[in-house]
DNA sequence: TGTACATCAGTGAACGCGCGTTCACTGATGTAC
DNA sequence: TGTACATCAGTGAACGCGCGTTCACTGATGTAC
């Protein structure tokens, strides 16, 4: 049963996307090759058509991930990003959430090819993030970059922290609540000229 | 060849340890029963013998490891902590690690039983981080637990992004060194009275 | 303190299952004339 | 525009390997007398 060249294609981009979210709720380890063309409608016999290997799929949904946040980052104000991000909807939505914090630490054992993934997508975001902060404090670059890498290690150890947590855990409510307020009120605060290096 | 009470007991308390550095180089999937027993000097048979099952051993190991750290931090300042907790070495060594950091996202997949161990972890850290820094800010308990979380949060956080990038790249450094000079400047300042909740 | 027996930590082979990957096959699509 | 043939996306069975777990066995330790 051959298909269009603009199905196959289509198809192939549907398995990628499938599979980024797949990963994301199970990790790279979590679930199957098998699985993840189930879960995008197809047999488990065609993977090897579209995919070199189940790592070359990892890169590759790591990337569609990575790229899918950043068009959603890049339409919000750093407030909105904070509130949306580390919020129990995100928490409790892996699947359609960022890749870094339910991916990053799978990466980090993974090979480079697919770390070189993570850490162009991390560049994205964060020229996401700064240029709607730029707006505000525009003139120091380095400044506002700096403040970004800290905004986004926080907003993804928030998110890690309180998904170790149990179900129903007041824990891992209060860890959103509390790094969320500590966010915020950072950002309120007018760059500070407490820059040293 | 039986071995004596005391021995076994020993044995057991090894594994446990090995497999708690190896966890976290690894991760829960990326290292087997047999693999964790010939590291701690035995074969593989004699695992049942002391756990139920991998997952329990994993329960074990998170207690241990977690344990641990806590142990150090509670030698420490805020402001030694982080210099410690957020440096090259630190990423750089997952095996002799912070838990949290190595496996929460992982843990997020798991057990709600693994869970709840690193929630208790997570308390004990905080409990043993906030004792240091009540010193400074004692009376309001509730603010030095607020900025106790949200300091490890984003230490969590930091490395965590710093982890998923390549060998040798410019951001897994410039993560660490931003995030340092942020948190030890957050650390800096006073408890300012900007608390609303 | 000895002796006989039960216990059990540790060994190494084996089992069974799942997973990544391969392969022969199908039949619609693409292409050459 | 038709026709004949090659291509190749997708199927489903099969392979081989690794992993968690089980089991029969060993022999030193613990225990009862």
């Amino acid at each position: 049963m051959r298909v269009t060249k603009a199905q196959a294609e289509a198809n192939r981009a549907h398995i990628v996307e499938t599979a980024s979210s797949m990963f994301r709720e199970h990790g790279y380890d979590g679930i199957g090759v098998a699985d993840l063309m189930a879960a995008a409608g197809f047999t488990h016999g065609g993977f090897y058509k579209h995919f070199g290997s189940k790592a070359d799929l990892m890169t590759e949904a790591a990337a569609c991930g990575m790229t899918r946040m950043v068009a959603q980052a890049a339409s919000m104000d750093p407030v909105q990003f904070v509130e949306i991000y580390v919020s129990r909807r995100h928490r409790d939505a892996p699947g359609k959430g960022c890749t870094m914090a339910a991916l990053g630490a799978d990466a980090s054992r993974q090979s480079d090819d697919l770390k070189q993934t993570f850490e162009k997508g991390t560049e994205s975001m964060l020229a996401a993030l700064a240029a709607a902060s730029a707006e505000a404090n525009d003139g120091d670059a380095q400044h506002v970059r700096a403040r970004t890498i800290s905004l986004f290690a926080h907003a993804i150890g928030a998110l890690v922290l309180s998904r170790a947590c149990p179900d129903d855990s007041a824990l891992a409510d209060e860890v959103l609540d509390v790094c969320r307020t500590q966010m915020l009120a950072q950002l309120a605060t007018s760059p500070p000229a407490t820059e040293s290096d």
